[in-house]
DNA sequence: CAGAGAGAGTTGCTTCAAGCAACTAATCTC
DNA sequence: GAGATTAGTTGCTTGAAGCAACTCTCTCTG
């Protein structure tokens, strides 16, 4: 992707997109998931350009999806480490990752597993209804306007 | 985002934000999702240049995550619709709205809610272990080289 | 049957982000 | 003090996105 700025938009999506929808942010998070952490790992793992790496660093610890902290001092580095807010995008991630294996995998097989520390099992893939804890698909969902919907998305539903 | 193309990268999700990475494409998909299909109708409701939306449509029915069907003859109209593997990305998007409904909701609330047609419940939200069926969070999880991982991957997880 | 309008793009130009390579700066090692 | 390590910054080039205007096909209205 590139830019942020999806404006006029009412949708948590389109804001979502907005802080971590640019070329590379992605994947510069799933370093980070995966124990990549410093400037130059990061740019000889990915391959982006480090004036754009920098960009994406700076934006992502001004948005309080990273953070910056000290790994040594003199000469002083700092690495960049994940909030809350960060591991929170973690499921996105995944999601990602488990849509590529099925329809993007290297002939070999899916390059990364995850796997249950407790037991050892592989991730599962499930939505799950919170009232009555169905697993959830597509067809089993209906998007309707919530509390922040503006008056046009509301009546747009309506319509439909 | 911007460009496909994350070369070199042995990993699912550059794979997968090849080719739904780019800017717009979520978007488009999200608007799908939700029942807008026209060509007109997108490029109103995502206020997307026109060629841009057209390029990504070409691209998205290239990769067989939509299907453009007619909906008329005389004169001949298109809708774009979501194949399996369209539909498949659901789970993606699902993921970013949450984020997006926590992290960067307009303060009314989320715009959208998704309701389970069978309950009336909300989606929940959880990942889960294939074998000892746990929820599991980032914490729980390691990830490790897969059947398709290069050398080079294996090698780096180990000395992680 | 002429003119307006809807739907789905295409074309050409401008602007802005990403790619690339080279440079800076602080410190440690030999 | 020469070279390596880490983390950037600068300046230029390339390429994608934004924008507006245009096309084309058909339908509908007076």
């Amino acid at each position: 992707m590139l830019g942020n700025d999806y404006k006029q938009q009412n949708c948590s999506i389109a804001r979502a997109l907005e802080l971590v929808g640019e070329r590379w942010t992605i994947l510069v998070l799933r370093d980070i998931f995966l124990g990549v952490r410093r400037f130059d790992d990061l740019q000889r793992n990915l391959g982006v350009a480090r004036n754009v790496l920098a960009a994406r660093l700076e934006r992502l610890v001004g948005e309080g999806i990273l953070e910056k902290v000290p790994y040594q001092e003199r000469p002083l580095r700092h690495e960049y480490l994940l909030s809350d807010k960060g591991l929170d995008l973690w499921p996105v991630v995944v999601e990602l990752l488990q849509w590529g294996d099925r329809y993007a995998a290297p002939s070999a097989g899916p390059p990364i597993l995850l796997r249950h520390k407790g037991c050892g099992g592989v991730l599962g893939e499930r939505r799950i209804c919170s009232d009555c804890a169905q697993p959830l698909s597509v067809r089993d969902v209906r998007a309707e306007p919530g509390p922040g919907a503006s008056a046009r998305q509301a009546s747009l539903a309506r319509h439909r």
